[in-house]
RNA sequence: GGCCCGUUGGUCAAGAGGUUAAGACACCGCCCUUUCACGGCGGUAACACGAGUUCGAUUCUCGUACGGGUCACCA
């Protein structure tokens, strides 16, 4: 405890902010209390505008807004913009859109349209005569003050502590503008010397707390000793000063956030304390991890694609399955809910902070695909081929243009197995549409898996001209089957699969054989959806078509 | 290095001082089946380690190890 008490404080404050003329009193009236019911949560997304909307983005955003909806409560969201070095331009109404776009809407803050709401500004760049206030407020307490080292000055500190071999940062003895005379300081402003504003700390390291964090439970928190950057020299606050004013006068009451933000934690209650101000409710988020090799790491803006969530929709997941994934990830017992209620949207799910897992997860793709595999198969042919169609307009041009030219085969293509207690679970993401249909249109149709060289091409012939002969577009199943069967009788296979098991040597092959040739023939490939509900599909001229080249190319 | 967080099967995870330690994904096997997909049945597989508290600890406490995060005029 050095403080100067030689210095006039209130004078000091007036030198470093002459033009702030408004209180916190002002201000206190200005942004009253909110009026809602008791247990109203609160809460906020605070991205900085870089362009990059994350999952991260996704996974904080989605648990405040089922805590602030479920109580009734307010969400809105806030423009971190104090770095205007890392502002990307159009990057607001990325991270609007995003959002939306997985349902999370906000009741007031930042809009593609301005700002909406009585707690505003909600671009802190906007906020800058709001936190000058509380930082003149600051001073006048002694509690902050004009630091006036330069980048070399702390550079050298930083070197000199390393080589010490003790704690990093502006503390202590290697606060140099801690305690100088007003003198001291007069002289660098007349001078135009540029400072930062620093927060007098009074914390020691030997002081231990405990504090409750609603995901983590009872941690540990060491006090801070750090006089930290309120201010940076261009007069907008860093990162802490922003968030305990904002979250202060919007009157936040849960902040959730990643767990990265547990190291400056002590700094920020020591801030609401400076400021006689009653703290938030805190709920820290684990990362998420992804394997690397033999170990998990976090995952990263620069090395993982998959944290951007542009990239699911470039890959074709629908938003529901992000959705339902990112849900199990938060709140455990959701599949079971889910699986309990299949039909039921998400929001009836009760979502509590109390499940959350206090450690960071891995991201599992796999699992994702699962989710996504079984909410496609919950969709109509219509549902796919409209989603998958808006996909490609983005991402596959070509594939548009033969979906729309062949809506009607797409549409039957896509109804195969689907619309039955027990759907087909083919498609995982829009992309996998092509791979899958994609033989239906001419375009795509190859064969792409040949017959294998073992079997006679003769007799191969001989089955598919067979099958032509009888073939008859309308058919039922049941009697088209039995005219395979009578093909493979003919050719000495077995009609039957259970025929055939009980006696193998009995027959050169079996049924499945035969309609093996004729999938290949109409779909270029061993394994398609129904052979039968293809060929109803693609159409008679198709078939014959198809089936006619193949008996050509064979001899 | 300081500070902080975490550790149940390959992965996500439930659980709680006494359980045969759920379930899901993945994997494997069998069944169904004209291929595939689906579905059904079954299987492999876990409480990091060491002390302490206790009649009893995976569960509580403390250490150790390992993993992660963070130490900017970035958020």
């Amino acid at each position: 405890m050095s403080n100067n008490a030689n210095i006039d404080y209130t004078y000091l404050a007036n030198l470093l902010f002459p033009d702030v003329t408004e209180t916190e009193a002002d201000l206190e009236e200005r942004y009253p209390p909110r009026n809602l019911p008791v247990g109203a949560v609160v809460s906020r997304l605070a991205p900085s505008p870089t362009g990059f909307v994350h999952l991260g983005n996704l996974v904080q955003g989605m648990t405040s807004e089922r805590l602030c909806r479920q109580s009734g409560g307010v969400l809105f969201l806030r423009i971190e913009d104090t770095d205007a070095k890392r502002e990307v331009k159009g990057a607001v109404d990325a991270l609007i859109k995003g959002l939306s776009y997985y349902g999370i809407s906000f009741d007031e803050g930042a809009t593609a349209n301005g700002d909406v709401g009585n707690y505003g500004p909600y671009r802190q760049r906007q906020r800058k005569d709001i936190y000058a206030v509380f930082a003149k407020k600051l001073v006048c307490e002694g509690k902050a003050y004009p630091c006036f080292a330069t980048e070399e000055e702390l550079e050298a500190i930083r070197a000199e502590q390393t080589k010490a071999k003790v704690n990093l940062g502006y503390y202590g003895p290697y606060a140099k503008w801690r305690d100088r005379s007003i003198d001291e300081i007069k002289e660098k402003l007349d001078a135009g010397v540029p400072w930062v504003l620093r927060f007098r700390s009074e914390g020691s390291i030997q002081n231990k707390f405990k504090f409750n964090d609603l995901i983590k439970g009872t941690i540990d928190v060491t006090e801070n000793d750090i006089d930290h950057i309120l201010l940076k020299s261009d007069g907008i606050p860093t990162y802490h000063f922003a968030h305990v004013v904002d979250d202060h006068l919007m009157r936040t009451t849960h902040v959730v956030r990643g767990d990265e933000w547990l190291p400056s934690l002590p700094f920020h209650l020591q801030l609401f304390a400076a400021l006689g101000w009653k703290p938030p409710k805190y709920l820290h988020i684990g990362p998420l991890m992804k394997m690397e090799g033999e170990s998990k790491r976090k995952l990263s803006k620069r090395k993982d694609p998959e944290l951007a969530i542009s990239y699911y929709a470039r890959e074709g997941f629908t938003k529901e399955a992000v959705r339902e994934y990112i849900m199990t990830i938060l709140n455990s017992n959701y599949e079971d809910w889910r699986r309990a209620n299949p039909a039921a949207d998400y929001t009836e799910f009760k979502f509590s902070y109390k499940k959350m897992n206090p450690a960071g997860s891995l991201f599992d793709a796999a699992k994702l695909r699962d989710i996504s595999k079984n909410v496609v198969a919950t969709l109509s042919a219509r549902q796919v081929y409209d989603e998958t169609l808006a996909w490609a307009d983005e991402y596959d041009p070509d594939f548009a243009r033969v979906l729309r030219q062949n809506e009607k085969t797409a549409l039957d293509m896509l109804s195969i197995g689907r619309g039955v207690p027990k759907p087909r679970k083919d498609i995982t993401v829009w992309s996998d549409v092509k791979g899958y249909i994609g033989f239906a249109f001419d375009e795509y149709f190859k064969i792409e898996d040949p017959y294998p060289e073992e079997t006679d091409k003769d007799i191969i012939k001989k089955a598919l001209t067979s099958f032509l002969d009888t073939y008859d577009y309308s058919d039922t199943q049941e009697v088209w089957f039995s005219k395979i069967k009578d093909i493979a009788a003919a050719i000495g296979y077995a009609p039957d699969m259970k025929l055939y098991k009980q006696n193998p040597s009995a027959y050169a092959g079996n049924v499945a054989d035969v309609a093996s040739m004729i999938r290949i023939a109409v779909t270029g490939r061993q394994n398609s959806p129904d052979l039968y509900a293809v060929m109803r599909a693609i159409g008679e001229e198709n078939v014959r078509r198809r089936i006619n080249k193949m008996i050509k190319c064979l001899s």
